[in-house]
DNA sequence: CAGTATCCAGTCTGATACTG
DNA sequence: CAGTATCAGACTGGATACTG
């Protein structure tokens, strides 16, 4: 998430680009790739609306700053909507859109890979680090 | 892909996880959630077996150091084999292992996610940062 | 409650120079 | 060719303090 402000000095340009991969899709992808709004993501994919304490809750180890940014990032995306409850003490809520529900859907698949290879990945972890520190 | 040194001060912490999201597997995401590695495994899954050079040459942007970096990653995570041709100039040769492939099957969907939504997303933010800066 | 503002250690990045 | 080593600067996430 740092290459937003990479000059264009990288080995690509050197080359002008294989245009193989849009810069704009990348740019999508690159803020989708991020450990913090796959979790808000996915909490909210399966809780529905949920305000900010709840939310903050559930994405286990987020901190507020982090929730704040994400959810706001994520608003400005349109993947999810902000609702302002006028009253006190304040309650905000969040819930996804359409566009945010059909993202979800597809980092659903991400998930289940994940929550189904842990193990695999550890062993191969282990593997290689013992090789390495023979 | 910071949170690997979050003490676990965080607000999580005040109620000992909602046991919701396994930490193992929050660990796993926090690892595949990456930009580069999203786009190293994609490049890699389109065009099979490749070497450093060409490897570098599709994955717009990407700086030598951060493809080093990736791979090395994704070695020890048992998605990618990396071959050493003992010749010269040397050849060193990447490809997916069959975790590789199946985790890339499962980020394709994402990768149709951002290719189709691309403008929808860009007019949302036009959209809010106008609101914004009314 | 739901933020915003600020500070800061730690991390990531790209550039450059060097090696087998 | 395929790296490794190093460096400075940009950026990050977390903690803390404060507000409507």
């Amino acid at each position: 998430m740092y290459g937003t402000y990479h000059k264009e000095t990288t080995m690509a340009v050197l080359r002008n680009y294989p245009a193989d991969l849009d810069p704009r899709v990348i740019d999508v992808i690159g803020r989708v790739a991020d450990k913090w709004t796959m979790i808000v993501l996915d909490v909210l994919s399966e809780h529905g609306e949920l305000r900010f304490s709840k939310l903050a809750q559930l994405a286990s180890g987020i901190s507020q700053k982090m929730l704040t940014q994400t959810v706001r990032q994520l608003e400005r995306d349109g993947l999810v909507i902000r609702t302002i409850h006028p009253v006190i003490p304040p309650k905000v809520e969040y819930r996804l859109t359409d566009l945010g529900v059909s993202l979800a859907e597809a980092l659903c698949g991400v998930w289940v890979w994940a929550a189904h290879n842990v193990d695999r990945i550890a062993a191969s972890r282990r593997n290689y680090d013992n090789r390495s520190g023979d």
